[in-house]
DNA sequence: CCCTGATTCGC
DNA sequence: GCGAATCAGG
């Protein structure tokens, strides 16, 4: 399958929607997620966060959290859109949960930066150790979690199964057409061991009829495979 | 195991 | 230029 500009231009917005290799090579299709992954950097597309980047354990994080600043990284998933209506508690509850998870991140990373440091004090009577007072300083307190609001899909999506809702117990038969505004999946409960619910199963997997009983088909309305 | 993106290298 | 194979983290 060859990259013309039309793949070309449709890789270039998914990407930059954030959607993951994979799904876009699903939604181009003929193409596998490496050759997806490979045309982007070829194209000079931004790289994203990779799992195999390297670590960066440094101070910054901590001085970030510290001054109550979110690290981009956090906060840049969940762009809001200022128009959206308000989320559902569990969707605060998921964001809230997350907060709390980077929060802990945070506190390790301080900790190990303050073992890390050379310790020279002296130890007092029953060996409590006694703190020199430079180190006296008010508990760290934490950042308050920031409200994290999820962006969410336009009304006019709304009770539609979109592409990342996707799964294999759920019908994948799609519902207009890739590219189109309200384009999304039937989104039934799949019959077992099939990609579509019974309902498109018995349009996607259709037995043979002898030819001699076939009828002929209507003409078909887009005017036929293109040759 | 599954997923992810990055990189390499033969074609 | 392309993408399968591979790597490496989550």
């Amino acid at each position: 399958m060859a990259w013309t500009d039309e793949r070309i231009d449709q890789l270039k917005t998914m990407w930059e929607k954030g959607l993951t290799a994979s799904q876009i090579a699903e939604e181009l299709g003929g193409v596998s997620r490496n050759a997806v992954i490979g045309k982007a950097h070829r194209l000079g597309l931004q790289a994203r966060p990779s799992p195999v980047k390297e670590k960066d354990t440094k101070a910054p994080v901590v001085a970030d959290i510290q001054s109550g600043e979110t690290p981009d990284a956090l906060a840049a998933p969940f762009a809001t859109d200022s128009n959206e209506a308000e989320p559902s508690p569990a969707e605060i509850a998921a964001v809230e949960d997350e907060a709390e998870e980077a929060e802990e991140d945070a506190n390790e990373t301080a900790a190990e930066v303050r073992a890390a440091q050379p310790q020279f004090r002296s130890i007092g009577p029953g060996g409590f150790v006694r703190q020199t007072p430079g180190e006296q300083q008010p508990p760290a307190t934490p950042a308050p979690p920031r409200r994290l609001v999820p962006a969410r899909p336009g009304a006019d999506m709304a009770g539609k199964t979109s592409l990342l809702e996707l799964n294999d117990r759920i019908c994948k038969w799609p519902i207009g057409h890739p590219g189109e505004p309200d384009f999304h999946f039937c989104g039934e409960p799949a019959n077992p061991g099939f990609p579509y619910c019974v309902d498109h199963c018995s349009s996607a997997y259709q037995a043979q009829i002898p030819r001699r009983d076939r009828r002929a088909p209507p003409p078909l309305p887009f005017g036929g495979p293109r040759r």
